[in-house]
DNA sequence: CTGAAAGCGCTTACAG
DNA sequence: CTGAAAGCGCTTACAG
């Protein structure tokens, strides 16, 4: 540094790389209270009352006062403060399969943003679809006191779930149901019957279905859907043709392997999910066959990707996002003691190359 | 319900759907302290207490009997007091600009990970790479009184990085580097370079490069390392052949159109991110090119779904999980007042048949 | 080694 | 409408 560069640094500068200078201590109601001349439980009650005209809390001008310096000092409720005070901590618990799953990260945009609107503060982990792990973050999250848990990953047998029912915690379910719990899902069993009719209508009666997690509604609803249709119509699915699969390329890619395994190769499948189906056409791919043209394929979501692929892929559509949002609906009124019932929402068949449909 | 059945309900059992019983109130220190006899101060060291021998906080049997209560009601310490008293949070800020994008969602895991084994808890956000809502997550997340900051979505200008500095809020950044700040990236210059080489090997020099954002130094640097390979070894990639493009398949199908309307289609693309590159074959598909045979493709991150393609995909693997991993050391280290190197990690080129090595 | 006290920042009956 | 006080659950000097 030149002796000109030297002398242009301001006297007292702070070496570069460190915080500029001592940050100033965060203001509290208190450094709030005491500038505005009243005493803090007037600028608590003044902060914290409704702005609409309706019952003042406090004289106008006072009122002013307090708000304008509250905002220019940029204060913020310390939420320690306030959790410890009023048992609540504004904070909803998400627990998902894994993020790395964009149906589930769609999911989890729409509970952000609802929550971020209905005022809460979202703390989300992965559990893996492992019931150590689900036990382990739930216990985490209500040691970090949430107001409230959404759970992405509900095994269909509840018995977890009824625990932590019987612990008093509230809850909802998304993605999946189980029990009778409150849950926002997809017609899934109609999803499932979408995908049936679809292949049905094109004159196919060989079929295989890869059935994702023998846990997850999901895939469960899915396949029986498409089973109960296909069996409407006559046709029987074999069950060495219906293989439970993980949610993902590898899983679909080891379960269509396995079907093609076990002899001639059917003329179309159904995964219940387009990773899946994704990695089905991989294997489809390496035993020679062409998806679309010798197989049909059918997934199940329509994840963005799904129309761009090489061969782009026939599927359901889920409203995800829709799904993250109504889930959160569904738990401030739970929050507010209210009964909720169960929601459904609407699946469609969007018909692409993977099953002639270019 | 029969009579019977009446009759077999235990007397006050709840109607179904309510929780079970009136849940007993969360144990707070005070319980466990009462319960082992103790004042709640000492059950606090105990608690506290590193359990290695060293210097004890207690009598030994004091302390068992505080620690096998404290155990026994499963208390948990209240954050809100905790963080109340000690003026720390455990809590790490995370922003993202999409956990949709699997190369995001895939550092998280990482971040999550290696969080909780530095026992912190994460709460991740949204920004879509919108500055408005960088800044806006960005105050949400300091109102929640997180310890520090990890930046997923930092804009190469680091303005906003250097307020929130200013600020005197410690934060890493992952993914992508910014000034001077401590930062854990993949060596996305390698990266490019390695993209040119094995492009270059196979006689390609009509070239063309997706480029990603503007302000993102993943596709900037990704982009100057290829050019830089490319201009070593004698070609020149006309400046209408390198278009910036969002960093998902939309982004990549629109910006491979806009290169294939401006004449001859190239021989070759980089596209400095799978799902771009995803998007690009299937706009190379819709103008009846097949990728692979007439124009060779390469992506970057390797997610897993890019080796189960109809046509697999060549991609310059990057170590996302660990990334993750790498940011919350430098970060806890940071916070241990220690002065942080940025960290670079080794990007691997892996062939696939999108560049005809199937 | 242990207890008693103070206080982190907030909200909410309780008086006036 | 406003102030004074109590207390949420915790940790940490301070004595002893």
């Amino acid at each position: 540094m030149s002796a000109a560069e030297r002398e242009a640094q301001p006297p007292g500068a702070a070496p570069p790389g460190a915080a500029q200078c001592e940050a100033a201590p965060r203001p509290t109601l208190r450094t709030v209270a005491h500038l505005a001349g009243v005493h803090v439980s007037t600028a608590s009650r003044v902060l914290n009352g409704t702005s609409d005209a309706g019952v003042r809390s406090a004289g106008q001008e006072k009122a002013a006062r307090i708000r304008a310096i509250a905002a220019q000092l940029g204060y913020t409720p310390d939420p320690h403060g306030t959790g410890l005070r009023t048992q609540r901590s504004h904070l909803i618990g998400v627990l998902v399969p894994r993020l790395v799953d964009i149906v589930l990260a769609t999911i989890y945009e729409g509970i952000e943003q609802a929550s971020a609107t209905a005022g809460f503060s979202t703390f989300v982990a992965n559990t893996g679809d492992d019931p150590q792990v689900q036990r382990a973050r739930t216990s985490m999250m209500l040691a970090r006191r949430v107001d409230a848990l959404i759970f992405g990953d509900a095994y269909a047998d509840a018995r977890f779930l009824d625990e932590t029912d019987a612990r008093g915690v509230p809850f909802v379910l998304v993605s999946r149901r189980a029990g009778d719990y409150p849950s926002v899902t997809c017609d899934d069993d109609l999803g499932g019957r979408l995908a049936a009719q679809h292949l049905l209508e094109q004159g196919h009666r060989d079929l295989a279905v890869l059935a994702g997690e023998p846990y997850a509604s999901t895939g469960l609803d899915r396949t029986a859907g498409f089973l109960a249709a296909c069996a409407e119509s006559g046709v029987q699915v074999p069950e060495c043709r219906v293989v439970f699969c993980h949610f993902d390329t590898a899983g679909g890619r080891t379960a269509m392997q396995q079907v093609l395994d076990v002899g001639a190769p059917p003329t179309a499948v159904f995964a219940v999910n387009d990773f899946a189906a994704i990695g089905a056409m991989g294997a489809l791919r390496d035993a020679g066959l062409v998806p679309g043209r010798d197989v049909a394929v059918v997934g199940y979501n329509d994840v963005p990707l799904a129309a761009e692929l090489p061969i782009s892929l026939t599927t359901v559509r889920s409203p995800m996002h829709q799904m993250g949002v109504r889930a959160v609906e569904l738990l401030v009124r739970r929050l507010a003691g209210e009964a909720v019932p169960p929601v459904l929402l609407e699946p469609l068949l969007v018909p692409r190359a993977s099953t002639g449909c270019a």
